[in-house]
DNA sequence: GTCTATAACCGGATAGAC
DNA sequence: GTCTATCCGGTTATAGAC
């Protein structure tokens, strides 16, 4: 698995899978034709991707990457919140955009509990943490004022609504998944709202409360 | 499909079906287990049944029958906003406890946007209507005081509301799905505490803005 | 130990006879 | 409305090449 060729063969299956999905969907798409396309044999293909759903985790780590490659050296200057929230959030819809036909099935498989590529797994931790991690950058680089017990918990916070925005962004019929980017633009907003409401100097309580509410609710 | 005799091979097929859903989950059970056990030839459950996924939109219809036959007695009494919607919710949780453990393969058919099995498709509306008319009554039969423009969107909010929670349910591991009642009971009292704040004299432009953001959204 | 290839197996789904 | 026979594709076992 860390031969140069090993590498190239593996590289190879994942592209003519992506390809393929892009072309005829998830489920259209058999695991004799990704290995033809590839030029290796069937049970190869099951050498490198333990199953056709570990074919999705790949493609995530691909796009993951990509946007954090976008967005680093944006996020490398300051803003505020809003701005910053905004561009990553942005670029994440871009980043995705070209495998929207085949979102459905990818979030089919994620959905479930039991798999571990649900993003909320303990196998997919380290994906997880990584994109928490994005968001971690995109609030301590904001100007905004924000009061300290909030910051902390934010960035999972930005990550929860950021998978919420990816099921609203799956299930988008809009041409150019306009609907999307509204929806972005105008929650960020909100975000953005509540973030300089929640440090006025009356919400401290309202604001520990709801804080310990989430952080119970944690799984 | 009308016939009685018909009516009665369906029933039993969809018994056999949950009963072994709940025994060992809803991968490990083949569909030739199913029509064994319901005594009919393999072919005569796809008689019955489109597809595997198809026998949990049938579940989906029993437990939402369920559900409504717990709540509309105690619905024709009046009672607070948070009352009667904790109260809902707590019955939901309850009727759909018993499949906890095939939760999971129910809610990754449903995310699949392409499959008519999702709650948001064109598909299920009628199924999903019923659900949002059960919100309604929820908010018609309560004291609380409501500003009409929100009335009016309120119903199909807390559908999508205790759609998030059913979310949060499928992925509670704690026992007797503590967290999920717990949630159910916080969130339920801040959705209360947000409707009363919305009443207020000099919310109402934040209200309709918020409003409008919703109704543009919806797909 | 790293990689490739072939031949099955298993279960969801379908065709068509009765 | 029910059955049998069959297809199709994800997955696995296994033999062996480099």
């Amino acid at each position: 698995m860390t031969t140069v060729r090993g590498e190239l063969t593996r590289t190879r299956i994942l592209d003519a899978a992506l390809a393929l999905f892009r072309e005829r969907g998830y489920d259209n798409t058999t695991m004799r034709a990704i290995a033809e396309r590839a030029q290796v044999a069937l049970g190869n293909a099951y050498y490198y991707f333990e199953s056709k759903d570990h074919l999705i985790q790949a493609f995530y780590g691909r796009t993951h990457d990509e946007h954090l490659a976008v967005c680093q050296p944006l996020l490398a200057e300051t803003g505020s919140l809003r701005e910053r929230l905004l561009m990553v959030m942005r670029a994440k819809l871009d980043t995705i955009e070209p495998y929207h036909q085949f979102a459905g099935a990818l979030f089919k498989t994620a959905a479930d509990p039991a798999s571990p590529l649900n993003p909320f797994s303990d196998a997919s931790r380290p994906v997880r943490e990584e994109a928490i991690a994005l968001f971690r950058t995109v609030v301590d680089g904001a100007t905004t004022k924000i009061p300290a017990d909030l910051r902390a918990e934010l960035p999972q916070l930005l990550w929860t609504y950021h998978m919420g925005i990816i099921l609203y962004w799956i299930h988008d019929r809009s041409t150019g998944r306009a609907k999307s980017y509204r929806l972005v633009e105008q929650t960020v907003m909100l975000i953005d709202r509540l973030v300089a409401l929640a440090g006025l100097p009356l919400m401290g309580s309202i604001r520990a409360s709801v804080l310990e509410m989430i952080a119970e609710s944690q799984q």
